[in-house]
Formats: structure tokens, C-alpha cells, sequence
DNA sequence: CATGTTTTCTTGACTTATTCCAGATAACTG
DNA sequence: CAGTTATCTGGAATAAGTCAAGAAAACATG
């Protein structure tokens, strides 16, 4: 959780200048994170009712060049954005209902860096999904009556449910 | 390495009808590994001069269902083939000039299948990007002058550079 | 090999996510 | 407070991919 004060900080740290814009979007992408960006526009806009598109889109990316949030894009979706950075940390999504949660790195710190051969590539990041089915979706499917609980995981919010063709 | 006759074979199995469009796509992406649907639209068409662009689009995603082709979408990339299914390996793309290679798992079989925590998602697969510089982009950015070698690795065809930003 | 059924392909319009551009506006500097 | 420069607005443009209807090609059958 940050607050606005941080948020301006982290800014000013950056070299980027302070504006209502910026600081509502970051704000937004803490409150729900892995949104994508007509979603985040959505929200910001319950705050600055009229802010463009375009303010969005550049505040997004320039947040995300100043590592103050990070972007990913799963398969099929749009990209989406989070305030957690620099942590390393991975993703799960849901291929029925495209719900992400995040998951901490499998091994220890940045582990994951050093593939078996790197052929020559300075390596910086690994980017890790994992794919498969949230509690919900596939309880919903699986013959397995079993556990019925509707976990927190889902906010069933926006996420368009992406077809697999 | 296919041949024709394998993608013919592969085909049938697969409950699909053997039609020239799909081989063709088939041979096209299995020489030029990691293309994007529109480099494939060209390429295929030095062969087929009349293919759709919607044929294409269509062969891709069954071919894909049917686990004859494998699917990826790097970051601010259009969506990426390749003919090497099954055998879960990873990529290693270069973040100035866009080229993928492929890496093996850094574990053994199916491993990363598992991260610390599932928090009740089935997995089905961890897809796993590494992301730096490419030996020739990192060469000619570093003021390190001592390895002067073009590696083999980036055939510098079509990928387009992604400005970050 | 002739025919029927069903899948696949062609054509062409459409949607969605994102970017480009030019002028107006708001942040920081002094 | 005024000047400079970054940022934002509004609107058009582009790229990747999808939808839908009819034509054509595959496969099964007689």
C-alpha cells in the first residue's frame, strides 16, 4: 500500500513533474492492480472526470519507464500494470476467466536470471507466467463436487474472459 | 526439421483436413521459427501468391489448438510461431532488436511447473520469457570494445525494434 | 469417379488496443 | 510572477486481429 505523499516522492525522485494525473493513475493501478488500461481510465476518470485517454496512456508509460510501475501483457489480453516493482515476482493466470494473482519467484532472489546457456544474451529479466485454472473456474468445471468456496482470488471485475479461439 | 509429408501426417492425426494452405503455413513457420503472422503472410505467399490473410490467421490458431504450433506474444511483439511444441522450452529475446532464441529449461522436465505457492490454480504451464540484449546489440552499446563477433544468432530480418516507450 | 456433406477459404467490413500530432495548459525555475 | 518546458487535450490514424456470408475444396460414400 503507498499513499499520495509517496507517490509524489517517488515522482519528483524520478525527474517526472507532479500533476493530478499521475498521481490518480498511480493511485489507481495500487488499488486494483494487473488492470488493464480502459479500465484504469475508467477509474481514474471517477476522480478527473475528464482526463484523456492519451494522459493515461502516457502517464502509464512513463511511470513504467521510471520503474514506478511495472507493465506485462499476458497472451490475449491488453497489457496490464502493477505498482509492485523490482521485486521479481510472477504472475498466475487464469486461462478461463483471465483472473492474475501474483506469486513470489520460485527459487530465491532474481533466480530465475541464468537460463542453462544464455548464448550470449545479457540477461536483465525473467518474466514468468504461469497458465491454468483459478479455484473458481475450474471447480465450475471439474466434476469434482467437492470444494465449493467461492475464494477472494476473483474480483470478477473486468477481465474479458478470452476465447481460446 | 519436417517434411511435408510429416505436416501431412501431423495433420490427420490431429482430425484436421490436409488442406495446401495449411502445410504451407505449416513448412513456412517451421523454417522461420519465432515469425509473426505477418512475416508468415508474406513468406506464404511466395509460395500460395493468393492466400487470405484470414486463411492465415485461421491455420495459425488451429494449427495452434491443435498443438501443432506453438504460440507466443513477447511484450509489445505481435504474436510469435514455432513448429517445436511440446517439449517446454523457453525464449530469450533481445529488448533493442526484438530477435528470440530458444533456451532449454533451466531445470529439468516440466519444472517450473511449480511455484512456491499455487494458492489453488491448476497449472498446466509456466511460459517463461528472458529478456536483455542480443550479443550484437549489446556489443555495439557497451563501451566494452573486445568481443567483435556478429554472432549467428539474429538473422535481423523482420522484428521491428520496440521503442520502450 | 460422381455426389453430398462438411470444413476451410475468400472477401471485405469491423473492432480493439495503441500511437501520432498540433495546439492548449499546467509545473517547475529563477 | 513570468518564462520555459513538460504534460495534457482532442481528434485522427495505424496495426493486429476478428466477424460473417457465400464460394470452393476435402473427405466419405455409393
Amino acid at each position: 500500500m503507498h499513499t499520495m505523499v509517496d507517490f509524489e516522492t517517488q515522482l519528483r525522485a524520478a525527474g517526472l513533474r507532479v500533476t493530478k494525473q499521475r498521481l490518480t493513475v498511480l493511485d489507481t493501478v495500487d488499488r486494483q492492480p494487473h488492470s488493464d488500461t480502459a479500465s484504469i481510465l475508467d477509474a481514474v476518470r471517477r476522480t478527473l472526470t475528464s482526463i484523456s485517454h492519451q494522459a493515461v496512456y502516457d502517464a502509464l508509460s512513463d511511470l513504467t519507464d521510471a520503474g514506478l510501475l511495472r507493465k506485462f501483457q499476458p497472451q490475449g489480453s491488453a497489457a496490464l500494470y502493477e505498482t509492485r516493482t523490482g521485486d521479481n515476482h510472477h504472475h498466475l493466470a487464469c486461462r478461463d476467466c483471465g483472473n492474475v494473482v501474483d506469486v513470489d519467484c520460485t527459487l530465491q532472489e532474481m533466480p530465475c536470471l541464468t537460463p542453462l546457456d544464455d548464448q550470449g544474451y545479457l540477461i536483465d529479466e525473467a518474466e514468468v507466467i504461469y497458465w491454468g485454472s483459478c479455484p473458481s473456474c475450474s471447480t465450475r468445471s471439474q466434476p469434482t463436487p467437492d470444494q465449493d468456496n467461492q475464494q477472494g482470488t476473483s474480483r470478477g471485475e473486468r477481465h474479458v474472459p478470452r476465447s481460446n479461439r
